[in-house]
DNA sequence: CGGTTTATTGACCTGGCTCAATATGTGTGG
DNA sequence: CCACACATATTGAGCCAGGTCAATAAACCG
């Protein structure tokens, strides 16, 4: 297999593992799953809403967005994934696609066929437990835009928006960070149930702290940014103990 | 087993069985898990935030919801537990609550112990998969609660609120018919990210399609109070034919 | 360099919020 | 069955966060 491929891979895993007890042998499971690269084009449905799916699409490197639309046709972005998230991972048990897949920019993935992930799912047991698990922890994500589109202002949804992904991404507290983000003012509009323009004025409010520029966010004063989006990072469940990590069945 | 237990147990079966594809040794599994019977008086917190739960709470009759908050304290419910649904399914692969848990009436549940619902997804994959997929059903009504606060006004907020309650409780398109929901009108606001006034404003003018009293709905148009929601079951998943009913391993 | 996105800004408007008062239930104990 | 206490619903008045519409300006890309 192609060194781009298992190194794919090994993110996913890493992932997993975070989370998860993994035996070496599942661990190789995971490894061994059949990879195809591919190139995503931005704001081009790669699935669309209804359609069936028979792949997983790993993020290599750029953003995924899931999309749902209201009648009049205004987009709202549901998801985001970053690289190492195997996007589409919920249509291994549910393949009929019930939201819309975009890039938000040009993206690297790998896709991953069903048929091995279900496969290597019925075979270990353990292993079907941590990919449902890394699905709990999306649906714990989308729990969160709930409340934060529900509940906070323009500037703090976000300040939310960007402290959840330099978490996902794997930021740690420092003063002075940068991090990929490549979404346009419009697309932060879509995930945050607001308007392009607002979010451009909402920015500059929010400029002692982040900035956005060209693909990337630069943050000035992290702890402002926290303070500022009302982000407790618990739900990402990023940081389990070993001890912590959970294993449904005795291992093989 | 006390006729009451099974009763329940048998009607989340039922759920399952619309869309898994489960073995008569894997019902029996489902049927046979152990359940306390509980009461959930209203607006107490029955599981907190950050918790580590032992029992998944199967809804008999009541509703469950499953709170937010921002940094002020505004509650936004992220999602509605009917009869029939397993709330805290998710705690089985994720025990640390990454929200609050509490009846919004006073609501009769069966306790389902995690160990041993663990235990019987470990002996029947095809199990652990079904239980996977209903997880991932709530995730994307999730996913359409996203959509529904972030790009629907407020009008079309309650009115899908109120469709996608009525098609869960096994609803189906009659010209008129009423339903359970017991929601005030505050707890309507919290689920749809508005202010128990604006709710009431709305509910007015959501007359000719529907009515709330007391416990329950009245719906006088149910063409029209679809139209209104920009409401699309399909995301339930509520009738997939039998062919389509998914395995992912071979039948025991 | 030209064409297409994307960002920015101004002027104005409105859906939904806030605050506050009043009415109507609803459950409880006597 | 009544009366009280508390929860819920209803209504009015005023305001404002964020939307709409529209025009430039920058940035990006082949």
């Amino acid at each position: 297999m192609p060194h781009q491929n298992r190194a794919g891979l090994q993110v996913f895993l890493d992932r997993l593992n975070r989370r998860s007890h993994l035996t070496p042998v599942e661990q190789q499971a995971v490894l061994d799953l059949p990879a195809y690269p591919a190139e995503m084009e931005a704001n081009i449905d790669h699935v669309a809403l209804g359609e069936m799916t028979e792949f997983a699409s790993l993020v290599v490197t750029g953003v995924l967005g899931r999309f749902g639309q209201n009648a009049r046709g205004d987009r709202q972005i549901t998801a985001l994934h970053v690289p190492g998230d195997m996007a589409n991972l919920q249509s291994v048990v549910e393949p009929r696609a019930t939201s819309a897949l975009q890039a938000l920019s040009r993206t690297k993935i790998l896709k991953i066929p069903h048929q091995a992930l279900r496969s290597a799912a019925a075979r270990h047991p353990a292993l079907a437990e941590a990919l449902w698990r890394d699905c709990m922890v999306d649906a714990a994500i989308l729990s969160q835009w709930v409340v934060n589109i529900g509940r906070r202002d323009a500037a703090s949804r976000i300040a939310h928006l960007l402290c959840e992904t330099a978490t996902r991404q794997g930021a740690r507290e420092i003063q002075a960070l940068s991090f990929e983000f490549p979404l346009t003012q419009t697309q932060i509009a879509d995930a945050t149930g607001m308007t392009s323009v607002h979010v451009n004025r909402t920015l500059k409010a929010l400029r002692s702290a982040v900035t956005l520029a060209g693909r990337s966010a630069h943050v000035l004063d992290w702890a402002l940014l926290v303070r500022l989006a009302d982000f407790d990072p618990a739900y990402l469940q990023r940081d389990i103990e070993p001890g912590g990590r959970l294993r449904i069945a005795p291992a093989d």
